[in-house]
Parts: structure tokens; C-alpha cells; sequence
DNA sequence: CGCTAGTTTTGGTCTGACCAATTTGGTCTG
DNA sequence: CAGACCAAATTGGTCAGACCAAAACTAGCG
């Protein structure tokens, strides 16, 4: 059930086919992949359904279509927006991206709640706080939680008044919901209220304080304490599971960009 | 001479027309837009080129194609791609855009810089301090010298192991390359060497120590020079000029959003 | 071996057509 | 008159086949 399109557009087949070849690693950057018309017998749709599907394609950064052929790109030049991309296409999420995802997220945002605390209105201020507390309030599960806490972010960056930064947000966050919506049997993590509460006071404090340096530290510590859980909870549910061949390649790529990104506290 | 194409390619038009439409305000959120038929002969184009420009735009965020017609959407939902088209469907870039842009420039990869001190490696640093260096040397031209200090950061987003920062990092810094090479007409702001020589040199040294705070710290007040320098000297251009269509609209959408953005020295 | 000329391939564009789903407009009913 | 309802027009989605110019490839020449 769920989302799932009973007929995926023909369209839509050739984005997934060939997202899923080339961030699989079936093609790599600089590799020349087959003719518009080898595609499209080879995919049994029609050749405009294949223009429309490298088109997106290219605008999502993973090929590059030109007089003489179309090629593939690294990840490195591609769009922010690839990041969705990189778990639709996979089972688990890769321990990685989501750490690197939260990671963006809690050093960004961060700084603007700082900003948000600084230049933000008092009624936004006094929003972003009812969320807040709406936040910790109920126990209930980690994906309307989630939800909430997408929101209250929302809040902070409109209140911060940069449009980038809220498209910015805007695509990191869509990662995780399309995510969690889309797979309701991975069972979402849920936080512990030990380790929630205490962040999430000193937040709402500094908040009714406007003061920016431990809104700052707060929110950084309260997204960093997400990440530190998504990723112990997705480490082992990655080991549980074998690895598709996209979390493969990609995971890889990303694994050797980063060193040791966190101090994964490998319990035990 | 220049990047500029003889022939735009039929779609290429599709998409800048449409996109010039949008972002114009000739079509509102959530307006349903002509049929494809009729873009195609108002256009002067192949129905398969406006439905690979509508698929374009909807990778963009800006549109909406389904059944029942095409509608538009809100920069809000845009994709952070759609800050470049900002700039190239209009002659002077809006000092709004160009502000907020460099606002999450100075906090994201302030906090970048962070993340590489610690990270990186010492291989790293050293040719991030080469670059560092090779930027405060010569008076050359701003383009050039933009061009020195996008390096120098993207050294320091490969130092920090995170290929989602350097995603946002090509997709903001993709702005202004874009931007400067495609107008060769607007006089590129010289930075006073009075000014950046002082912060480089200290986040030259806080490189040299590891130090994170200082780095971090250093970093985020030389962008911040760069942002208002250029923030101000786009205001006296802006003032100059009469705006497009876009830029009203557009800037109107940006300026709504944010207070007054910096501390801009009115310096009358 | 390098360079050029000819051939093939490939992307870019166009015409015209069909289907399914939505939208729309009008009609009929309560 | 309001609302339910049904049929026609519209629209997106897909397809087939074709043409052109520019790139890529190949063979032949110097």
C-alpha cells in the first residue's frame, strides 16, 4: 500500500533505471551511457520518454546530455537535491549520508536559530516555542515526532528571514520524510526522553531569553543528540541487512570522503 | 562573444521563458499554466520540447505537471538550484539574493572550516593555507580572486569529509561564477587589500594551530567582509539601474521574508 | 604516423496520432 | 435555486516515424 503507484510513468521508470545504474555505479563519471534510442528499445518506452527522463537526469546533475551522447557525472557535481535520491533507491539509508545530512543540519541550523533569536519577531519566537514544547510533550512515534520537529526548524528558519537557507532545509528535511513515510517498516527510532528534555528546556529557555550564543549551543546539541541515535540505530540495522548495490557504490563515496565523521560510540 | 549560444535550443527557450514567466510573477502560485498545446504554438516550438522544459521547471520546484494541467508553485518549494536562475534572467543580482546567499555562505562553511581543522588531514590544511595564501598575494581582479577563494573552500569542504556541504557549496558558489563570467560588463568589486589581509592572516594562523574556535571565527568575518563589501556595492549598482521584472518581483518575494539583513553601513 | 574526407551515429526537433484521466459545462432532479 | 450527475471537450502521457545538423568514428591518403 502506501505510496506506491501502481503504474510508475514510463518516464519515471527510465529516471529510476538509470538513477539507480549510475548512482549504482553501473556507470561511472566520464562513462558515455547508451543512445537515446539503444535506451529506449532497451527499456521498451518510447524515445521522448527517455529525453524527458535524461533531462531530469541532467538536471538533477548525475548526467550530462550533449551533441554526441550523453555522460555521467560524479555525485560531487551533482544537485543538492540527489540526496533524496540516494535513499529511495535503497533499502536502509545509508549510515552516512544520514550522518552527513545531520550533520549539515546541525551546524547550519544552528546558526540560524542564532540568526532567527537576533532578528526574528517576537510572535514567530514565541511559535517556534509552542512547537518546542509540543515537542517533548507526548512520547508518541519517532516519525510524528520527526514531523514536529521539522516544523518547529521551519519556524526558526523563517523566522531567520533567509530564503536560501529555507530551501536548504527544505531539501535536507525532504530526505527524511519522503524516507520514513515511504518504508513504514523500518522501525523508526525513538528518542529517549532522558537525553530530550534536558536539550529541550535549555532551548526554550534560551529562546525566551534571545540569547543567541546558547539558542546556538542548544539546537546544536539537540540535532547532534538526533544524530548521534538515527546513526547507532541505523548502524546496526545496516549490519542486519545486506546492502543493496546503490548503498554499495554510494556509500562508499561517501565513506571515503569522510573519516571517522562521528564517534559512533560503537556500544559494546 | 562570450557564453552567449546563437541558437538557443527550443527548449532551452521553453525553459528560460516559462522560468522568466514564474519568477516574473506572471503566474502565481498554484496557477494553473496554458496546456502544452498552447505553449507549443505560443512558443513556436514541438510539443516534446515543452514538455521536456516543463519537466525541467518541475525538477526546479518552480512548476507542477499532472493530470488535469500544469501549475505553478512557490520559490519556497523551489529546489536550491533555482538561486542561479535568479541571477541569469536578470542583468544585475539582486542585493537581497546576494546577501542571503552570503549569509549561509559565511555560517555553513564558517562551521566547515571547523569540522576541517579537526578532520582533516595535515595534507589538507597545508594546501588550504597554500591557496589561503595565494588569495591575499597579488591585487589581481575580482573575478580571478573569487575564483582563488572558491578553491580555497573547497579545499576545506573536502578537508571536512562532507559530501553534502560540498553539494550546497558547488550549488552557491555555482551562483556567482555563473554569474561573473556571464557578465563581463558589471565592474567586479575589488576588495580592499586593507581589509582581507589582516583576516587572512589570522585564519592563516589558526590553520597553522589547529585551532577550530579561531578558524571557525576568522573564516565567518573574512565572508562577512566579502558579503557586505559586495552587498554594498550592489545597492549603489542596483540604484543605478532600473530592475527587470524579475528582480521586482523576485526581490520583493526575498526582502519580505528578511529584516533588514545586515548592518549595512549605510556608510552615506 | 598524422591528417583529412567520408560515413555512421547521435542528439535535437518536428508531425501527427491515440488513450486514459481530469476538467468542464450543461442538464436533470430534489 | 442548490446540488447531484452525466457527457463532451480538454489535457497530460505515450507512442511511432521521420528529418537535420553536428558530433563521432573510420578509412584512406600523404
Amino acid at each position: 500500500m502506501s505510496s506506491a503507484p501502481s503504474t510508475p510513468s514510463a518516464v519515471d521508470r527510465v529516471v529510476s533505471q538509470l538513477r539507480d545504474d549510475i548512482l549504482g555505479g553501473r556507470y561511472r563519471a566520464t562513462d558515455r551511457l547508451p543512445s537515446e534510442r539503444e535506451l529506449s528499445e532497451k527499456l521498451g518506452v518510447n524515445r521522448g520518454a527517455v529525453r524527458e527522463g535524461l533531462r531530469t537526469l541532467a538536471q538533477l546533475g548525475i548526467v550530462e546530455v550533449g551533441p554526441g551522447g550523453a555522460k555521467a557525472c560524479g555525485i560531487q557535481q551533482a544537485s543538492l537535491d540527489i540526496v533524496a535520491h540516494l535513499f529511495d533507491s535503497d533499502e536502509v539509508p545509508d549510515v552516512a549520508v544520514v550522518d552527513q545530512v545531520m550533520e549539515v543540519h546541525a551546524h547550519l541550523f544552528s546558526s540560524c536559530v542564532r540568526v532567527a533569536v537576533l532578528r526574528g519577531s517576537d510572535a514567530q519566537l514565541a511559535r517556534a516555542r509552542e512547537q518546542l514544547a509540543a515537542l517533548k510533550d507526548e512520547s508518541l512515534g519517532a516519525l510524528a515526532h520527526f514531523d514536529r520537529l521539522h516544523e518547529f526548524v521551519n519556524t526558526l528558519v523563517e523566522a531567520s528571514g533567509n530564503l536560501v537557507l529555507q530551501l536548504i532545509h527544505r531539501a535536507l528535511a525532504l530526505q527524511f520524510w519522503q524516507r520514513l513515510e515511504a518504508s513504514g517498516e523500518i522501525p523508526p527510532p525513538p528518542l529517549p526522553d532522558s537525553v530530550l528534555a534536558p536539550l529541550a528546556q535549555g532551548l526554550d529557555e534560551a529562546l525566551a531569553e534571545r540569547d543567541p550564543q546558547a539558542a546556538q549551543g542548544c539546537f546544536f546539541d539537540l540535532v547532534s543528540a538526533h544524530r548521534e541515535h538515527a546513526v547507532r540505530h541505523l548502524s546496526s540495522e545496516q549490519a542486519r541487512n545486506l546492502r543493496s548495490q546503490v548503498s554499495e557504490h554510494i556509500g562508499q563515496l561517501f565513506r571515503s570522503a569522510a573519516s571517522t565523521t562521528l564517534p559512533t560510540g560503537r556500544s559494546r
